[in-house]
RNA sequence: GGGCGGAUAGCUCAGUGGGAGAGCAUCGGCCUUACAAGCCGGGGGUCAGAGGUUCGAAUCCUCUUCCGCCCA
C-alpha cells in the first residue's frame, strides 16, 4: 500500500490524469448498442474568445452531468466545438491590419480572409485547452468548428431548402445597421439602454393659411428624411389637420398630416414626424399608408444627397447644424432634457442605426410556431421552468430575422444574381453560369450569414447533418443543453425551430439554464470594472477541483451566483479534507486483505456510516437529477467532512486498535472512502482520481468506475437514532469540559443518567466509543442518584455530569441551569397555548396533536430535571 | 409603463403551512501522531413592513417599501 504526500499537489496530478483519459480514449463515446445514450453539445464558445468565469460555471455543470451519466453506464458523448462569431473575429483581425496601417480593403475579400484563417490556427485553440485544463470530458476526436467543411455543407443545405420552401426572401427593409461594425444586425443583437438626450420641439408650417404643428422629437437630424407628420385618429387637438399638408423646414418639402393609431397623444405635443428610412415605428406606419421612404442617412452614418446642404456630414455633427439652423430660423420651439432608449451594437457597443437597407431575412412565424408548441407540451423542458413565459412571450412577438451581414468572415450567402436576366439563384453548389438564362455574367451575393444562423445547426450539423451518420443516429436528439439565459433566444429557441424543422425531431430533451456569474457586490464582471475573476488563474492558484466544486455549490437555480475568491479558497480547504482523510485511511491500511463484511458483525458506528452513506448517495442522485447542483454538493460535503471524518474516522481510531474490529473497520473505512470518491468525481475528476487508483480499487480508472448506488451500504434507522443519542451525550460533555476549561486531552470521569433501558444498555455497550470521543477516564451509568458536586447538563432522555471536587463553580453551573430553564419554559409555554387551544385539538391532524403533546411530556420532564438540579446547586451554595 | 425574480444570522444562501437552518466570517479553548488549509465548543435572527386567510404563516393571499433582470 503507497503512502501518501502530506499535502496536495495539484499541478502535477491534473495534468497527468488529464493527459491519462484523453490517450486512453475515455472520453469517446463506447459505441454500445446496448448502452442507453446521453449526449450534450458544448455551447460553442467564440473561437477569439478566453475561458471566462461564465464559461467555467457553464462547462464544469456539464462535466459534471456527463461524468455522472457515464459512471452510471449510459454511452456518453460531449461535443465540443468553437464557434467563428462573424463580428468579433473579423473585428479582432481589422484591429491587428489597422496596427499595420491597413484596412481590410487594402488587403482584399480573399487574403483577408486567409489572414483571418491564419490567426484562427494560430491563437483559436486557446479556449479548448483551457476547457482541458477545467477537466472538461469532451470528445477532442469530435471537436466542431462552424466554418469546418461539414458544418458549412450543413448551413448551405439549409439555406438552400429555406429558400425553397419561401422561409427565405430579400427585400429593403428598415434593419439595425452598427456604423462601426458596418453590418446589420438582428433585433436582439442590440442592447437597449435609457441614455441622457434632449427632446426637441419644432414648428411645421402648414402649407396653406396660418398655422402651424408643433412636433417632438429626439432625433431633430432625421427631419430631413420625414415623409409625413402623424396624431392619433382620436386626438381633439389635431382633429382638423388631418389630411393637410405641412412644410418641413429647412428644406421645404411639403408633406401630409396622418391619423394613426399607433401616435401615443401623451407623448410631447401628441403630434411626431414620421421618418420611415430611420425609425421601426415610422417604417411600419409608412407601410400602412403607402408613404414614400428618404433615405437620408448611409452606411457610414454619414448623411446622403438627399439630406440637402448637410449632405457628408456625420450623423452627430448634422444634428447640431439641423438644431442650430431650426434654431436661427425660428422652427424651434423649446428643448427639454429626456432620457432616450438608445440601442448599442452587442459587440462593439456603439450607437446603433436604424436604417432602410437591402437584407436577407427569414421568415419566423412558421418556425416558431412549432417550437413554441414543443415547449408547451412538454417536449422539451426549460430547467428552472420560470423562463417558459419569457420563452413563449418572446415567441409570440417574433420577427423576422435578418439574417445577412456585411461583412467578410462567415459564411457567404450561396445566391447569385446574373448581370444579363437580373435574376438570382439560389444552389447548394457554387454557380458558374446563370441556371436562368445560361449567363457567365453571373455575381455571387457579398454578404455572409449571420454566426448565429450556423449555430442554430450546431446540435445536427456537429454529428454529420446532412449525411445520415452513426453519430446522428445514435445521439440526437441530446439529452440535455446547459446554457445560460441570455442566449436563450439567440441560440436556443433557434435551434429548436431548426431542429424541428430540419430533423423532424427537438434538438434536446432539457435546457437547464444557469445563472449568470458576478462578484462578490453582485455587480457583473467586466474587465473595464475591473473586478473579473479568471478561472484559468483560480485553477493555478486552487485547484480545477476547488474551483470546479466552488462553481457547483454555487449554483442554485434562480439565483445569480455572486463568487469571490474566498469561496474558491475555501473549498480548496475541502479538496485538503479529503486528501488527508484518504491518507489517513491508506495508512492504516498496510496490512489489509481483503474479505467479505460481515454486516451483523459490525459495530453500530460503522452500521451507522454506511447507512449514512447510503441515505447521502440517494440524496445526491436525486438532486443531480433534479440539476441541483448546489444541494448535490452539499450533501457531499456535509457526509464526507461532518459524518465520515469527524465522526466516523475519530471512531475508527478505537477499533483500529482491536485484532477482528481492525479488520472489519479496515473494510468499512475502504468502502466508504472509495464511494465517496466515486460520488465525488463528477465534481471533482481530478483529486478523486489521484486518491481513487492510491486506494485498493477495480478498474483502470474512477471516471469509468460506477457510480454508487443507495442500494450498495444497508440502511439502519436503528443505528442512527442510536448514534444520535451517543452523540449527543458526547457533545453534552465536551460542552462542560468548554465551560470549565478542561484541557482537551485531560480525561476526565462522567457519570450519565437515564431512566431508559434501552439508553443505559447502549451506554454500557458503547462506553470505549463514548470514552474516546468526549475523553473520559470513567463513563458510570445510573439510573438513578445524581452526584454531588457536579457539572451538568439536561438532555431530554438523559442526565450528564462530570463530578468534579473542588472545580464545580456553583454560580456557572445555577447561571447554566437558569438559562436552559428558561428556554425550556419558553418552548413548553408554547407548546401548552396550542394543545389548550380546542381549535388546535379539533382541526390539526391527528398526528401533529400527538407530537406536540410527546414533545410538551417530554419537556415538562427536563423542566423537572432541570428544576431539581437548580434545588441540588442553591442547596449547595447556602 | 408591462413582466419576472429577490428581501431569513455580519456575508452568501437553504428552508415553501406544524419545534428558525447550513457554509463562511466572528469569539473562546486546543499543535489530541490524517489534516492548524485542522480539532472542540460558544454567541448571533420581531424571517423587509402592514393587513388578511388559518387551530397554526418565514412559508398562502393583498398592499407598501427597497433591490435586480427582461421587454416597451
Amino acid at each position: 500500500m503507497k503512502e501518501l504526500p502530506k499535502s496536495y499537489d495539484f499541478q502535477e496530478v491534473e495534468e497527468k490524469w488529464y493527459r491519462f483519459w484523453e490517450e486512453k480514449g475515455y472520453f469517446r463515446p463506447r459505441l454500445d448498442p446496448r448502452r442507453p445514450k446521453f449526449s450534450v453539445v458544448i455551447p460553442p464558445p467564440n473561437v477569439t474568445g478566453s475561458l471566462h468565469i461564465g464559461h467555467a460555471l457553464n462547462n464544469t455543470i456539464q462535466d459534471i452531468l456527463v461524468r455522472y451519466k457515464r459512471m452510471d453506464g449510459y454511452d456518453t458523448l460531449w461535443v465540443p466545438g468553437t464557434d467563428h462569431a462573424g463580428i468579433a473575429t473579423q473585428n479582432v483581425v481589422e484591429r491587428e491590419l489597422a496596427k499595420e496601417g491597413k484596412t481590410r480593403h487594402d488587403l482584399g475579400r480573399e487574403a483577408f480572409l486567409e489572414r483571418v484563417w491564419e490567426w484562427k490556427e494560430r491563437f483559436g485553440n486557446r479556449i479548448i485547452q483551457q476547457l482541458k485544463r477545467l477537466g472538461a470530458s469532451c470528445d477532442w476526436s469530435r471537436l466542431r468548428f462552424t466554418m469546418d467543411e461539414g458544418l458549412s455543407r450543413a448551413v448551405r443545405e439549409v439555406f438552400v431548402r429555406l429558400w425553397e420552401e419561401g422561409l427565405i426572401y430579400r427585400g429593403d427593409y428598415i434593419i439595425n445597421w452598427c456604423p462601426r461594425c458596418h453590418t446589420a444586425l438582428a433585433d436582439i443583437e442590440v442592447e437597449h439602454r435609457p441614455t441622457p438626450g434632449k427632446l426637441w420641439y419644432i414648428r411645421y408650417p402648414l402649407v396653406e393659411g396660418q398655422g402651424e404643428v408643433v412636433v417632438a422629437t429626439t432625433r431633430p437630424e432625421t427631419m430631413l428624411g420625414d415623409t409625413a407628420v402623424a396624431v392619433h385618429p382620436e386626438d381633439e387637438r389635431y382633429r382638423d389637420l388631418i389630411g393637410r399638408k405641412v412644410r418641413l423646414p429647412l428644406i421645404g418639402r411639403e408633406i401630409p398630416v396622418i391619423a394613426d393609431p399607433a401616435v401615443d397623444p401623451e407623448f410631447g405635443t401628441g403630434a411626431v414626424k414620421v421618418t420611415p428610412a430611420h425609425d421601426f415605428a415610422d417604417f411600419e406606419m409608412a407601410e400602412r399608408h403607402g408613404l414614400p421612404r428618404v433615405k437620408i442617412m448611409d452606411e457610414d452614418g454619414k448623411m446622403t444627397p438627399e439630406a440637402g446642404p448637410y449632405a457628408g456630414l456625420d450623423r452627430f455633427e448634422a444634428r447640431s447644424r439641423v438644431v442650430a439652423d431650426l434654431e436661427a430660423q425660428g422652427f424651434l420651439v423649446k428643448t427639454e432634457d429626456y432620457e432616450v432608449m438608445l440601442g448599442h451594437c452587442y459587440r462593439c457597443d456603439c450607437v446603433v442605426e436604424p436604417l432602410l437597407s437591402k437584407q436577407w431575412f427569414v421568415r419566423m412565424k412558421p418556425l416558431a410556431q412549432p417550437a413554441t408548441a414543443a415547449v408547451e407540451y412538454g417536449f422539451i423542458r426549460l430547467v428552472p421552468e420560470n423562463w417558459n413565459n419569457l420563452y413563449f412571450d418572446w415567441m409570440h412577438r417574433i420577427r423576422d430575422w435578418c439574417i445577412s451581414r456585411q461583412i467578410w468572415w462567415g459564411h457567404r450567402i450561396p445566391a447569385w444574381t446574373c448581370e444579363d436576366c437580373g435574376k438570382t439563384s439560389v444552389a447548394r453548389e457554387d454557380l458558374e453560369v446563370c441556371p436562368e438564362c445560361g449567363s457567365k455574367r453571373i455575381r455571387q451575393e457579398e454578404d455572409v450569414l449571420d454566426t448565429w444562423f450556423s449555430s442554430a445547426l450546431w446540435p445536427f450539423s456537429t454529428l454529420g447533418w446532412p449525411e445520415k451518420t452513426e453519430d446522428l443516429r445514435t445521439f440526437y436528439p441530446t439529452s440535455v443543453l446547459v446554457t445560460s439565459f441570455d442566449i436563450l433566444f439567440f441560440w436556443v429557441a433557434r435551434m429548436i425551430m431548426m431542429g424541428l424543422h430540419f430533423m423532424g425531431n427537438i434538438p434536446f430533451r432539457t435546457v437547464y439554464i444557469h445563472a449568470l456569474v458576478r462578484d462578490e457586490k453582485g455587480q457583473k464582471m467586466s474587465k473595464s470594472r475591473g473586478n473579473v475573476i479568471d478561472p484559468v488563474v483560480m485553477i493555478e492558484k486552487y485547484g480545477a477541483d476547488a474551483l470546479r466544486f466552488t462553481l457547483a455549490a454555487l449554483a442554485a437555480q434562480g439565483r445569480d451566483i455572486k463568487l469571490s475568491e474566498s469561496r474558491i479558497e475555501g473549498y480548496k480547504h475541502f479538496v485538503n479534507k479529503i486528501w488527508n482523510a484518504i491518507r489517513f485511511v491508506l495508512l492504516n491500511l498496510q496490512d489489509f486483505r481483503p474479505r467479505e463484511l460481515p454486516l451483523e458483525e459490525l459495530p453500530l458506528v460503522s452500521r451507522w456510516i454506511l447507512s449514512r452513506l447510503s441515505y447521502t448517495v440517494e440524496r445526491v442522485r436525486d438532486r443531480l437529477e433534479a440539476y441541483e447542483f448546489d444541494q448535490a454538493a452539499l450533501a457531499i460535503y456535509h457526509f464526507f467532512w461532518h459524518e465520515f471524518c469527524d465522526w466516523y474516522i475519530e471512531a475508527a481510531k478505537l477499533y483500529l486498535r482491536g485484532e477482528e474490529a481492525r479488520k472489519a473497520t479496515q473494510e468499512v473505512l475502504l468502502r466508504v472512502a472509495e464511494a465517496s470518491l466515486r460520488l465525488l468525481h463528477p465534481f471533482m475528476p481530478f483529486v478523486t482520481e489521484e486518491l481513487w487508483q492510491a486506494l485498493p480499487h477495480e478498474g483502470e480508472s474512477i471516471m469509468l468506475a460506477p457510480y454508487p448506488r443507495a442500494e450498495e451500504f444497508p440502511r439502519d434507522p436503528e443505528a442512527e437514532e442510536k448514534m444520535s443519542f451517543l452523540m449527543e451525550i458526547i457533545v453534552a460533555l465536551r460542552n462542560i469540559r468548554a465551560d470549565y476549561n478542561l484541557h482537551p486531552t485531560r480525561e476526565i470521569p462522567a457519570v450519565v443518567l437515564s431512566e431508559k433501558k434501552a439508553w443505559r444498555d447502549l451506554l454500557e455497550a458503547e462506553a470505549p466509543l463514548v470514552k474516546l470521543l468526549a475523553r473520559l477516564s470513567e463513563l458510570e451509568v445510573r439510573e438513578a442518584g445524581r452526584p454531588e458536586a457536579a457539572a451538568s447538563v439536561v438532555l431530554s432522555e438523559a442526565e450528564v455530569f462530570v463530578p468534579l471536587s473542588g472545580l464545580v463553580d456553583i454560580a456557572q453551573e445555577l447561571s447554566r441551569l437558569y438559562k436552559e430553564k428558561e428556554k425550556t419554559e419558553r418552548e413548553l409555554s408554547r407548546v401548552e397555548t396550542r394543545l389548550n387551544n380546542p381549535q388546535f385539538l379539533a382541526k390539526a391532524p391527528a398526528e401533529v396533536v400527538e407530537k406536540e403533546k410527546a414533545r410538551a411530556r417530554e419537556l415538562q420532564e427536563k423542566l423537572q430535571r432541570i428544576q431539581e438540579n437548580i434545588h441540588r446547586f442553591e442547596a449547595l451554595k447556602s
